[in-house]
DNA sequence: AATATAAGTTAGTTGAGACTATATTTTGAT
DNA sequence: ATCAAAATATAGTCTCAACTAACTTATATT
C-alpha cells in the first residue's frame, strides 16, 4: 500500500496565493486583515472579501463577518507548504546572483507546480551547489552574457 | 536607450499553451487541425475552436473557418519561446533522474513563469552540471531519501 | 452521386476571480 | 455618547476559458 500521493496544488492558484499571504501576516502581525491582504496581493479589498468567503466554504479559513480570518488546520497546512517552495526557490535563485525582488513574479508563478521530486531536487541541488563556489561562479560568468 | 523588456507572458497561459501545441503539431504533422489539438490539451472541440478565435482576434494565429489555423509571426515566436522553455527544463531535471512524463504537468506550469535571468541561469547550470557527474549522483542520491 | 462519419462551428451556460460603487460595521477621537 | 474615518461587506458587472448540445461542413466509402 502506497502512500497517498501530494497533488501539485491543493486549491487554486489564487488561494494559494491568499493562504500564503495570511499566513505571512498573522506571522508578522498576529493577524491578517482583509486591507493588508489586499495590498499585498495587489488586489481590491472587495475581492480579497470574496475569496474569503468561497475559502471559508472550502474549509479553508474560519471567517466571521468583521471579525477576520484565520487558518484552518487544511488551510494552514497548504500555506506552510507554500511558503517553504517560495523559500526553497529564493534560497535557490540566490545562488546565481539573482535577487528576489528581480524574479518576485516568477517565483510566485513557480511556487504552485513544484511536485515532491522537483521540490527536492531544487533542496538537494541547493545543498551542494552552496559547497560548489567556483561552479557558480561560473555559471554567474553566463548569466553575466545572456542579459 | 536600453531595450525593451519582454515580459515573462505573452498572451495568457491558455494561449501560450495552445500556441505550444499548434507548433509542435505543425511540426509533426505539417498541419494543425482542431481536434489534435483538443485532445493534447485535453479540452473539448468547441473549447478551442472558441480559444482560436480569440486567438485569431489577437492576432496569434490566422483563422479561417473549416480551413484550419496557421501561426503568425507573432504567434510563432511565442509559440517557438514556450518550447524553449519547455526544453530546457526537460533537459534540465532529466539531470537528476527525473523523467519527463512523471512532471510533465509541473513543467507545463513552469514554462510560463521564466522571465530571461532564470532562463539563462537554468541553462547555464544545465551546461555545467553535465560536467559533475559526481555532483548529480550525490543530488539523486538526497532526492531518493525524499521519496 | 448518395450518404455515413468525422471534423468543425455556434449557441448558450457555467464558474473563477477580478472590478466599481454603495452600504454597513467597527474604531478612534473628541 | 457622538460622530468621522477606516475597514469590511454587498450587489452587480466583466472577462476568460472551460463545458454540452445542436447544427454545419468536409471527407471518405460505396
Ligand atoms: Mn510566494
Ligand atoms: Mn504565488
Ligand atoms: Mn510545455
Ligand atoms: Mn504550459
Amino acid at each position: 500500500m502506497s502512500k497517498a500521493i501530494t497533488p501539485t496544488l491543493r486549491g487554486t492558484r489564487a488561494q494559494e496565493d491568499y493562504l500564503e499571504q495570511i499566513l505571512t501576516l498573522i506571522e508578522n502581525k498576529g493577524y491578517a486583515r482583509v486591507v493588508d491582504i489586499a495590498h499585498n496581493l495587489g488586489i481590491a479589498q472587495a475581492s480579497v472579501t470574496g475569496m474569503i468567503q468561497r475559502m471559508d466554504a472550502d474549509g479553508l479559513v474560519a471567517y466571521e463577518k468583521y471579525r477576520g480570518v484565520i487558518l484552518t488546520e487544511a488551510g494552514e497546512e497548504i500555506a506552510r507548504e507554500i511558503v517553504r517552495r517560495h523559500e526553497s526557490l529564493v534560497e535557490f535563485f540566490a545562488l546565481f546572483g539573482l535577487d528576489e525582488h528581480s524574479i518576485y513574479d516568477d517565483i510566485e508563478g513557480i511556487e504552485h507546480h513544484m511536485s515532491q521530486p522537483i521540490l527536492a531536487a531544487i533542496q538537494a541541488l541547493t545543498g551542494e551547489l552552496e559547497r560548489q563556489p567556483a561552479l557558480l561562479e561560473r555559471v554567474k560568468k553566463k548569466i553575466a552574457g545572456c542579459a
